[in-house]
DNA sequence: CCTTCGTTTCGTAATTTTACGAAATACGAA
DNA sequence: TTCGTATTTCGTAAAATTACGAAACGAAGG
């Protein structure tokens, strides 16, 4: 009857992934960057970050998964900013898991 | 020389290690039910969650490495609680992160 | 001493993450 | 069109995570 029933609440499921999200420090880095200054490209990253380009593409893809931060592709760069309205609900979701 | 320098910061560095104890479902619930009543028995949360009890252990094991959780014997049985001076060191990183 | 209870550790397997360099892609400029 | 720049995708390998059941462990009770 498949009566799995799903366990676990849509925030804490969220905010799992969220964290998820975090749970590497180039990521948090590369967030930190990004919601003190405005965007940045990824080669501006890649020059002060200590991995290769291709292992920093592919936290940044992690990050767009999460939500947390999106592309703008502005040729032949791309622009990676935060997507504010994710931003925020994750904000709040640790603010209430936390308090 | 071995001039390496650490790359991340302590805030960075620790954000993500809260981070990554929270980015499995099961953990975030184990936390939630923490924050809320005071403590709970492994046994207890067994009866709840749908993994094993060996499986469990291990999510234990995690968040007590963490630092967020801590555990006190109290034969025979274990009783564990939120390491709250870590909790609040968590809960201002990230409320710091996301500002 | 032997058993039971609550829990963790061990052994193992499947999956995911992290990392790199090489190759591919996409675009603008020459 | 060919070249150079910016970036991602591919192929791969090593390590970590997640999961389970079986076995081990420590304390209390018979």
């Amino acid at each position: 009857m498949e009566e799995v029933k799903e366990f676990y609440s849509v925030e804490e499921k969220k905010l799992a992934r969220y964290a998820k999200a975090l749970s590497h420090p180039v990521r948090v880095y590369i967030c930190d960057i990004l919601s003190k200054q405005a965007c940045c490209y990824s080669g501006d990253l890649a020059e002060e970050v200590p991995i290769a380009r291709s292992t920093l593409s592919q936290h940044l893809k992690e990050l767009k998964n999460s939500g947390l931060v999106q592309g703008e592709i502005n040729p032949p760069k791309i622009k990676y900013c935060l997507n504010k309205e994710n931003w925020a609900e994750a904000q709040e979701l640790f603010k209430e898991f936390f308090k």
